[in-house]
DNA sequence: ACATTATTTTAGTAAATACTAAATTAATTA
DNA sequence: TAATTAATTTAGTATTTACTAAAATAATGT
């Protein structure tokens, strides 16, 4: 997969944008983006940093036990002016939350799946 | 859906960013565009077409039968020249193809799936 | 060593997606 | 009118994806 695609694929998420988004102006750890992420497990939020990190989206800097994620601006180029366009509406945090909801997918909270072996 | 997801989720898939690569510099029908894609049916390139089209990615004139794409450069903001720069590569078509096999997913062309009443 | 904390990875599930083949719609032509 | 052509839509299937819960990994602290 080539660079732009994998961009592209990484970017094409509300979930994943939202993430971007959260460590676009300073670097997070993981458990700060799974905490200001409610709706979504842990797990989940690590599956999706790992996306982006494989994408070059976001760099990992790794300090004792966490790991701090930051969005690599650079690496974002043409997509960076529009992200940040989106962003800047003051109402916009309304809408992802609203957009990520109707875009969501797999098994709801709570719900109970399966039970793995003791 | 807003327009920056739509946008976004149009342009996520390489068979997609083909098609409107083709679209890119003239307008082409619904069934040159299928000519041009021989590993997929036409019902294939009409799906997918109408997501580009919803996404307003692309404009659709009607001339008799056939209905002429043209990609929406304008809509396309700051994706235009990521995408251009990406098309400009000699080799690009070649590494569309490979990504486009690796890509590939759901019933392979020829495998009987189901019969539909007569 | 053992427990705690932070994160990743794995295994399994539900839903979305990309596709095919067939049916349908619509415009043109005989 | 019926046949032909161009495209869309529908119904059904396989694959991928986003997710959860649990297990595993890794660093730190006791």
């Amino acid at each position: 997969m080539d660079a732009m695609n994998a961009t592209l694929a990484a970017l094409g998420t509300p979930r994943r944008r939202e993430i971007l988004r959260l460590v676009w102006a300073d670097e997070r750890s993981a458990g700060a983006i799974h905490g200001a992420l409610p709706d979504v497990t842990f797990g989940a939020v690590s599956q999706h940093l790992r996306i982006l990190f494989d994408a070059g989206l976001v760099s990992c800097r790794a300090e004792g036990r966490r790991r701090f994620y930051r969005a690599r601006r650079r690496a974002l180029g043409p997509f960076k002016s529009a992200l940040e366009a989106q962003w800047a509406g003051a109402l916009d945090r309304l809408k992802v939350l609203a957009e990520l909801e109707e875009a969501r997918r797999g098994p709801r909270a709570g719900i109970r799946t399966h039970r793995r072996r003791r």
